[in-house]
DNA sequence: CGCTATTATTTTGATATCAAACTATATGCC
DNA sequence: GGCATATAGTTTGATATCAAAATAATAGCG
């Protein structure tokens, strides 16, 4: 791998941990895929479901913050799913500006079938690591995380 | 955070700690994509151009494989590249089938310019872990992306 | 109350990406 | 040589996403 660009030893360190980091990631996430996929929902959708799940119902704008998506994106993935009756929308309570999406009896069969899957297949991949070890990356990429939000 | 699904530990650990590492990856890619834009360009044409700083002329395919692209997508990128004079396309040597891309002497300039300051914005927000928590972090990551590849 | 600023969502227009179909070239086998 | 198959790249059509503009509801303040 011939190089016309030498760094520091810093520099080195860092890019080489990043490059194995987001290769990592797209890996992980192309699995994500294929999974969803196979349920005929795309990566976002499942994260909706997911979510949803798991934190019960939920405001459109907190949808978009937890998945990382722009507002405009998750009002047409939440459509997509509502087209589906997977989810319901309703602007309830006292404050009209939101919107709470919730699972239908038909969306929570569907993710609560699936997720237990999701949840062996991630685990059985991250078998190349160790517990400590995975502890370890947990850590580490949080730590990384944090860090970067702000600035 | 309330949760109806209840895992074994092995799995809420594997996804406790894919969860992180997806998310300081998409920091990760924010922060490039808010660099390239800096420089008018997306974060595969940046990649383009410093696959090719790091490699010298290379064919396309190769270039999708690196960047994890498909190859009609890398098509477009370089394309677009190409028409702002920063790369340079020809079928050259006995099989014809292939295009060699290469920097022009423009798409080295820039190219060159940028890159040590995105290495060191990179080692700067590593700062946040120590040299060997970074080349830990990048034996994991290494390590859990090697054991995906196949299956 | 009425005006202004803020917040939540939706719509719109542009871009990026992929998968699949297509073209051109190369290779293997008879 | 001539046909079948494989490989590299391009084109095309569909989808996903975002940023910014538009819409709707609320809150604060005089």
């Amino acid at each position: 791998m011939p190089t016309k660009y030498r760094g520091t030893p810093d520099e080195t360190r860092a890019l080489s941990a990043l490059i194995n980091l987001l290769r990592a990631s797209e890996a992980f996430n192309a699995s994500l895929q294929r999974e969803a996929a196979a349920a005929e929902l795309s990566a976002s959708q499942f994260g909706v479901l997911e979510a949803l799940l798991h934190l019960g119902p939920t405001c459109q704008g907190e949808l978009a913050v937890k998945l990382l998506r722009s507002g405009g994106s998750l009002t047409s993935v939440v459509a997509g799913l509502e087209r589906r009756g997977l989810v319901e929308r309703r602007r309830e309570g006292s404050d009209k500006r939101y919107v709470t999406v919730r699972l239908t009896a038909k969306g929570e069969r569907l993710i609560a079938g699936i997720f237990p899957t999701h949840a062996r297949t991630v685990a059985r991949q991250f078998r190349a690591l160790t517990a400590p070890e995975q502890d370890e990356l947990r850590r580490l990429c949080r730590k990384l995380g944090r860090s970067l939000e702000p600035g």
